[in-house]
DNA sequence: TGATCCGATGAAAACGATTGCAAGAAGCTT
DNA sequence: AAGCTTCTTGCAATCGTTTTCATCGGATCA
């Protein structure tokens, strides 16, 4: 691309010597101002003549200069940074590598750089007992948007307390003080359990950890829905959510599944699918022996085969308004919790 | 929930006031010495007396005061933040929630925290020509992380000739100046398409996006053995990588497939993974009729009905080699890319 | 003509930590 | 008792911007 060869900057010319100009001024001495002129003129304020404007800019871009965003941050006191944590409170090796954290992570990632924000990202193993407080108050975040509650619920507590550019993926409970946005996950869990049991299931089990709040919530909601059709209690095959652990946990509880289980709710799509190939290796045909609902609606929801039937959560909406919160929060207005409607999308395996 | 009604810090005792500590000239104040002391307190430095330093350091504790970061990084000129970026150069929408790309940045956090550093991320669409000029000199970050070479190769060549902490996942090519990490992806190539030439196949095809120069050189590997077995050469089926834009491709390609084709060669785990499912769709079976090899071995490669054949790359081990060579590099000590062999994984779909 | 006002600029004080240097106190040596 | 370390600590400069306030020339107004 133009310039490889020479190694220069986008715009360098020929003639300047590629001197580097270390800081504002220096700057302000080659264009014969002060540094205060330069600083309004690369910010473009429009206090500075348009003329003089112009020629510090064409300085800067010659030399390929760019102000020292720790000194700017430091004197404005805005970062201009958004923290993304995902408290690893259950499960040291979930989530970062989970589909669904990714989706979401994505979108969140395209709604703050729309804004200008940059995006820090940490995963926490959650010990210390102020691990969000060390985050929250380390100066460098305008505010923090926390994916999943894990095990955490009552330290989110404490800190959104006092602490209000803060909003959470997950389950809304009632009176809760940190703004959560996420799925109605006891109506979610419903809506699964009533599709097998509509298809005539009459024997369930579901597959997930029931630490997390909301995965709890999806087990209670399936629950209530097999209570009220008069069927058995559900079944809780506990299921670690991440990858490798989840795996084997799967292939043995299907390994004894055994006593006439025709249904399975999934805790996510990531275990409907895996359920669905451990199902495969002992020649359990799905749907017709057992049906598999999920959770999520991921992209891989289409590709798998039988193709997923899921309860939808909408990430990309979800995405948005927990950057909407953020952002009101952040010029100091509360904000209630988001509780978004899934559905029910019924495809090849239940 | 301790202390939710109070609002206190964890570390407030009931007797101090929450009265907030500002910055380390009031808690200087507060303990009776001067703001360089508590500096040297606060970082543990053995210059201080061992008691006053307990003693600041309870202070500290008592107020939840911790010292501003922007400030401490300006001063010391270090930032121990790493960029991660992805540039979306042929693709906008694609790899942030792309499998492969999740899986690694998972590790690269892991490495980076570890070794105290914190990650900003950022996904880049590659326009203005100085995007990473911009995030290299923006003086946030002791180093960058680059996630695929996309269509932005020469960009990344004429920044890296001046700027040491780079280093980028992706391919590389004789007398590059950038350090790459990466699979051999040439040999990879090769590898998928012996082994469906080894199973009989006689007429294959590829299905991926060439612009990247990994997934060209996957297409080259595997034109090379088809022509060392004296087949056909081999349809290029050009597939955007992007989700979405990926499944409707793939698609529209399985429908006029016709043509005797009995092998095909995916990209990635997940193009793979969408052929199965579209020739699940045309009834085809995999592999008796058309076989399928994947790339990455990802988690889904052992989830999928049938399991992949794929070419595994060593994601953890990439992660760790990108990590250890952007610290020599911060250090000062330039590295040599670092290619790894890819290897072929047998399971079911060839 | 003198009083205002405006637009453009410079000087200097923040922002909040870190750190080299110097100095004071103690302890030891001779 | 003078001279030397050895510990501790304070002072003040520094990192590089941003922004308030003052200034100054020139234009406008009465």
């Amino acid at each position: 691309m133009t310039g490889s060869e020479t190694g220069m900057r986008p715009g360098d010319t020929a003639t300047t010597g590629p001197r580097k100009i270390r800081n504002i001024g220096e700057l302000a001495k080659i264009a014969g101002v002060s540094a205060g002129t330069v600083s309004r003129a690369l910010a473009n304020k429009s206090l500075v003549n348009a003329e003089t404007r112009e020629r510090i800019q064409a300085i800067a871009r010659e030399h390929g200069f760019r102000p020292n965003q720790m000194a700017s941050k430091l004197r404005t006191q805005r970062s201009n940074v958004i923290g993304v944590v995902v408290p690893l409170g259950h499960e040291r090796s979930q989530h970062i590598s989970d589909p669904f954290f990714m989706t979401l992570l994505g979108h969140l990632a395209d709604g703050l750089t729309e804004n200008g924000f940059d995006l820090m990202l940490s995963r926490v193993v959650p010990d210390s007992d102020d691990w969000l407080d060390r985050i929250v108050d380390s100066g460098m975040l305008e505010g923090v948007l926390l994916i999943g509650q894990s095990n955490v619920f009552d330290t989110i507590e404490r800190v959104a307390a006092d602490y209000l550019p803060l909003v959470v993926w997950g389950e809304h409970r009632p009176g809760q003080v940190h703004c959560a946005v996420g799925s109605d996950n006891r109506t979610g869990g419903r809506l699964a359990a009533q599709q097998l049991i509509d298809r005539g299931c009459r024997r369930l089990a579901y597959l997930g950890d029931v630490q997390p709040p909301e995965i709890s919530e999806r087990y209670a909601g399936a629950q209530e829905a097999a209570r009220a059709a008069g069927l058995d209690e559900i079944d809780l095959l506990s299921t670690p959510l991440a990858a490798d652990a989840m795996q084997s946990a799967i292939a043995e509880h299907i390994a004894r599944l055994g006593d006439g289980i025709d249904g399975i709710i999934a805790a996510s799509d990531v275990v409907a699918m895996t359920v669905i190939r451990a199902l495969a290796d002992h020649d359990i045909s799905v749907p017709d022996a057992v049906a598999v609902v999920g959770f999520d609606d991921l992209a891989i929801a289409t590709q798998t085969v039988p193709r997923l039937t899921t309860v939808r959560q909408d990430i990309e909406r979800g995405a948005r308004e927990m950057v909407d919160a953020l952002f009101k929060r952040i010029a100091g207005n509360a904000t209630q919790s988001v509780v978004m409607k899934p559905e029910l999308i019924v495809r090849d395996s239940a």
